[in-house]
DNA sequence: AAGAATCCCAACCGCAAGTTG
DNA sequence: GCAACTTGCGGTTGGGATTCT
């Protein structure tokens, strides 16, 4: 065991790969193959380390390596695996030919896990965020400590700036799944993808919600866990329920779609009872479903920001939004 | 037009598991 | 069994590119 000592040693390059350096390094590895990777970097004339090295190759140098965006289907993939492997990159990535652990790890970063977070979802957990509401204490607070700090006395106003303040909240929170949602629509790279010709496989492996779900997907099916190896479904321990929306893939309307229906409405794909999915399209006045958050095992797999004991169960719709204030809203 | 802010990704760092003698 | 060495992995960062003000 122990570290590895060859970036330590002085002298050799850091930083940025020349063209020159990825010919001597593709040259040499084509005609000799890598071997030692510590030995490489000096039969190849490499004045870098072993490990620099083979991060370029596998990373950026390798000929199987697929480059540009990331398809609907890879992303997909993606979320899925990730919400039962965690941060297994590697392990990710052996089920995306082409892609690389690095590329993988930095699409997630910096794109999928900010998707998931406009959306409401814990990157982590894949599970509704809770944060948001257990922050409803403070901007009522804040409300407060304005008027404190206004020195206005405590009056019959004090009542009537909490409840604006709830309200303040929770229109906040509606406007930012509502946009959540239509940003996500409109982002080019879900433009290929339609509700009515996603692919059965996808259905499959859990991406399409069940009846019960309603626009929350759950556990991938068997087929699906059975192509991930044996290994890595024990390294990922208790398999987490997965609720990944399936609006988080739907397609901003087209042209033609948008005159067919004017005003967005998130789409749901949901199965009807024999099965067969169907789309449910929510009207002006529906709202996502979210009752059916499964608090029971909330706390197996839970990650650091939504499960630290300091968030509050996840309300109803019917108790967070009661209908004078959705009426009000629209 | 220019500076600030943000995004993005290649590359680095350090840890841990695997291998070898 | 032990220590040295090698490889693989996940987290983090630096800085160029892009977008915003």
């Amino acid at each position: 065991m122990g570290r590895s000592p060859c970036c330590d040693e002085n002298g050799l390059k850091k930083g940025p790969w020349t063209p020159e350096e990825d010919q001597k390094l593709m040259e040499y590895i084509q005609k000799h193959g890598h071997g030692s990777w510590r030995a490489l970097p000096r039969l190849a004339g490499l004045n870098r380390c072993g490990k620099s090295c083979r991060l370029r190759w596998t990373n950026y140098l390798r000929p199987d390596i697929k480059r540009g965006k990331f398809t609907q289907e890879e992303e997909q993939t993606i979320l899925q695996l990730h919400s039962v492997l965690g941060n297994k990159w590697s392990a990710i990535a052996k089920h995306l030919p082409g892609r690389t652990d690095n590329e993988i790890k930095n699409f997630w970063n910096t794109h999928l896990k900010k998707k998931l977070i406009q959306m409401g979802f814990d990157p982590m957990t894949h599970r509704p965020r809770t944060d948001f509401f257990a922050a409803l204490p403070q901007l009522i607070a804040l409300a407060n400590l304005r008027q404190l700090v206004e020195q206005r006395p405590w009056d019959d106003h004090t009542a009537r700036i909490q409840v604006e303040a709830v309200q303040a909240a929770k229109l906040q929170c509606l406007q930012n799944l509502l946009q959540s949602a239509a940003s996500i629509a409109t982002s080019p790279s879900s433009s290929s993808i339609n509700t009515n010709t996603i692919p059965s496989d996808l259905e499959q492996i859990g991406l399409l919600s069940p009846p019960q779900m309603s626009s929350l997907s759950t556990l991938p099916s068997p087929s699906f866990l059975e192509s991930i190896s044996g290994q890595d479904i024990a390294a990922a321990g208790q398999l987490p329920d997965i609720q990944i929306p399936s609006s988080f893939f739907e397609q901003q309307p087209t042209s033609n779609d948008a005159n067919q229906h004017s005003d967005f409405t998130p789409k749901s794909s949901v199965e009807g009872e024999n099965g067969t999915p169907k789309t449910l399209l929510l009207s002006e006045n529906s709202l996502p479903p979210l009752t059916d958050f499964p608090i029971s095992n909330l706390g197996d797999a839970c990650g650091a920001s939504s499960c630290d004991g300091s968030s509050i169960p996840f309300p109803s719709w019917p108790e967070l939004f009661d209908e004078q204030f959705i009426c009000e809203f629209v």
